[in-house]
This record gives structure tokens, sequence and C-alpha cells, in this order.
DNA sequence: CACGAGACCTGTTCGC
DNA sequence: TGCGAACAGGTCTCGT
């Protein structure tokens, strides 16, 4: 489900809490009930319950689309993947369809990590890089500049919707956010990474921080069942909207399968040939 | 190295 | 109405 702004909405409101609930930070965990055993990747279940009570958790924050929860001696960490959710609750409140992990916290308080496809996955951990160190850099931290990141797009020859994808290259986007980048810098997706000009390159860095700044200011994306609260769904370009017109030319947005994921863009003003070689041909 | 297929899962929507 | 197929915000592993 979550990609980068749907994590950092979720963060964010676990660190800062809202209106419906407080923050987590300062809180001890007392214990943990697993409901759905392969959901712990790391270490077996009796360890984990063993080490994570009587932790406080320090910090709450996101790398790429894994929320982790800086604990006293340990790193918590989460990845929703294609549908789960972590929801702060009172205690022993109602166990729902689908609900994976319950960690009662001081205050009356329980973390729920909740994953109706069982897919999402949740780690203890000593050293956080042995979850994390594969990542590619954040793509809105300004030390990744454009001249590094045309740098990375000419070092390998792939095609640019599935290598967007790809966390060890970049961390945080997935189909939506990919989709969503590629039509603002107007680029095809199925464009050779190595092909683009240097200007193209830091127009589709500048692209993707938009489009995920935008879903962040929005607090995310809200879509199919899974309901968070935030409305960017409101605002796609091209994701979800096969056969609607595109807003800048009028032209029927398509959709086709790259990397067996569905693609949306523009074809007019997404061509197949880079910019420049549709200049001069 | 790069790509495609299959696996992991459940739920919703679409087409006949 | 019913039923199977297609589809879903992700990632891993394996074969070519």
């Amino acid at each position: 489900m979550p990609e980068l702004p749907e994590v950092e909405t979720i963060a964010r409101n676990l660190c800062l809490g809202t209106q419906q609930q407080p923050s987590l930070v300062g809180r001890h965990i007392l214990g943990a009930n697993l409901l759905w055993g392969r959901t712990l990747v790391e270490p077996s279940p009796v360890e984990f319950s063993q080490r994570i009570e009587g932790q406080v958790i320090e910090a709450i924050d996101r790398r790429g689309k894994f929320l982790y929860f800086q604990l006293t001696c340990d790193w918590l960490l989460f990845h929703l993947r294609m549908s789960g959710d972590l929801v702060v609750q009172r205690l022993d409140s109602p166990q729902k369809t689908h609900d994976r992990l319950v960690l009662p916290l001081e205050g009356e308080l329980e973390l729920v990590f909740n994953d109706a496809r069982k897919f999402g996955r949740v780690w203890l951990v000593e050293e956080v890089d042995r979850v994390v160190g594969h990542l590619g850099p954040e793509p809105l931290d300004e030390s990744l500049t454009p001249a590094i990141f045309f740098t990375k797009l000419q070092s390998t020859r792939r095609q640019l919707k599935p290598l967007l994808l790809d966390q060890p290259f970049l961390a945080g986007l997935g189909n939506i956010y990919a989709d969503e980048a590629l039509n603002l810098a107007k680029l095809h997706p199925l464009i050779i990474s190595n092909t683009l000009a240097e200007a193209q390159a830091a127009s589709l860095l500048q692209s993707i921080r938009t489009v995920l700044r935008d879903g962040i200011a929005r607090n995310g994306a809200s879509i199919d069942w899974v309901y968070r609260g935030g409305d960017f769904q409101n605002y796609f370009r091209v994701y979800q909207r096969t056969g609607k017109p595109c807003q800048e030319c009028g032209t029927l947005i398509a959709r086709i399968i790259v990397g067996q994921r569905g693609t949306h863009f523009c074809p007019q003003c997404q061509p197949p040939l880079s910019s420049m070689e549709v200049s001069h041909g």
C-alpha cells in the first residue's frame, strides 16, 4: 500500500500525535502479542516479547518505505508492503480481522499492526542497517544532487519505470509516485536510463521531489478500501486514470504492463524516445 | 547484468 | 445472482 508519503504521514502522526491519538514517543512498551507468525522476521517470537518488554520508544521516523522506532536498546522496524497499517487505540480494544501484532503501551494504549494481505513484516534488531542498509538515497535529501542522480542514471541501462521502483537505486518510490513523476517530467516509462541527457535527469529528480512533496502535503493517498485520511488520490495526473483525458493535452491516458506492474502515462506528453531524439528526428 | 515469471496473501471489482 | 478472472500502493527468488 504505502509509499514514501504515506509512510511519512504515519510516522509523523505516531511521533507527534493527532487530534485522535497522543504521541507515542517516551512511552514504555509493556509486551507483545503476535497474531500471525510470519509477520515477524526476527528474532523468534519468544525472544521478541522478552526483549521488547520494558523498552521506551525514543524516536519514530522513516527510511524509504520502512517505519522505524528507536527503542532504549533496539530498533523496531515495520514494512507495510501492500496492505499494512499501524493504528493506536485504547488498550484491549476489540480485535479486528486482520490484526497481526499488538503492542500494549503505557497509558492504556496499544499499537496495532493490521495487514489484510499478510505481506507486511516486522523486525527487532540491534543494528538498524541490517534491515535498511541496502536502500538507495532518500529522494528528498538535498545531498542527492542533480549531478549525482545523472551519474546514477548513466551507470546502468534499464527502463526508467522499473529503475525508479528499485529501492537500492532510490528509496521510497512505489507504483503511484513513479508514474506521477515520469508524467510530470514528460518521460516515457520505457526510456533507457543512460540515454537521458543531464537536463532530463535533473527534470526527473525535480519531478520526483514535487510529487512526493505534494503527496506529503496532502497526507498521502487513500485508495481502495484502505483509508488513511489523505486525499492525494484526488490529484493523480495519470495513476488509475486509464482512458481519461490528459489534463495537459486531452490525449487519453494509456495503461501498459512494465515489470508486471500496471503503468499509466500520456502517449502525447511522454513520447517513447527521449525529447532530444524527438526534437532532432 | 537485466528481464520475466512465480511466489507470498486477501479482498474487491469487472465481465460474461 | 453467480462465478471466475483480473487487479491491487511491494518485494523476494529463480531461471534465462
